[in-house]
DNA sequence: CAGATATATACTAAATATAGTATATACTGT
DNA sequence: ACAGTATATACTATATTTAGTATATATCTG
């Protein structure tokens, strides 16, 4: 992967949106749509792109697709994110809600689906 | 200056030598032209669009235009050179080539100019 | 098998970015 | 004022990216 592809990828706040919750660890497409407030072909196809480039990878689990970053992760994407989750500015804060977001929206998940221990449901990603 | 802005300004790998370049201090269009091999239009082109970001800025001196990086540097752009001029890769190994090329056609302009001390050579950027 | 849900793909329109050629401007030295 | 050097801009062609609508696929449930 060269490095201006990634820059590339991450030129996009969207598709810079996706990585940020995706280095936490997996989540379904649906998930992401609910917290990014994206329509489905976007998110499908930012998706896919990332994934052609090497970024991500996927499995099925029943209807859904999960979706995580390829490990090891990127260098170059971690030293950014690190930077970005500490720096004061708009997209800056977006990502640290989309963090908070995405806990809450776990949090929900686990109980609906009951029993699934948080820690386990935070490694499987969706549940 | 938005982060995407910054991430897609870096996205071009011959934008991203230019950046690597001035962070070193400041250098007229000319000399950087040799340093990269790139034709004038473009290095022109590609100049002006990063001083209408707010990236950097020019000055004249006689014929030439100095450009610079606006100070404070972003930090994000401090923290990618700090990555990649570490790394191991392709066009990582370009950025530091380009910084020793800089170096050696410093020395022998000042040579051929005669007489400017390197260390002031250095601050001025073309003598 | 039919219907529902989640996700992906094809196709098209529209917007952006890039590259090249020619020309213009700004300055210097004569 | 004129020729030369350094740099910028206008204009155009071309390529790349993005967005939207419609449609397809895969899986589950009854």
């Amino acid at each position: 992967m060269e490095v201006s592809e990634i820059y590339k990828c991450i030129a996009d706040p969207q598709r810079l949106r996706i990585i940020n919750l995706l280095e936490v660890g997996p989540l379904c497409v649906c998930h992401m749509q609910e917290i990014l407030e994206v329509p489905q072909v976007k998110m499908s196809k930012q998706l896919s792109s990332m994934k052609q480039l090497g970024l991500l990878e996927a499995h099925r689990e029943g209807t859904w697709m999960i979706y995580k970053l390829v490990d090891p992760v990127e260098g170059l994407i971690t030293a950014n994110l690190c930077y970005l989750r500490e720096a004061a500015c708009g997209e800056c804060s977006q990502l640290q809600r989309d963090l908070t977001k995405r806990k809450k929206l776990i949090l929900k998940v686990t109980k609906i689906e009951n029993d699934c221990p948080q820690e386990v449901c935070e490694q499987i990603a969706c549940c």
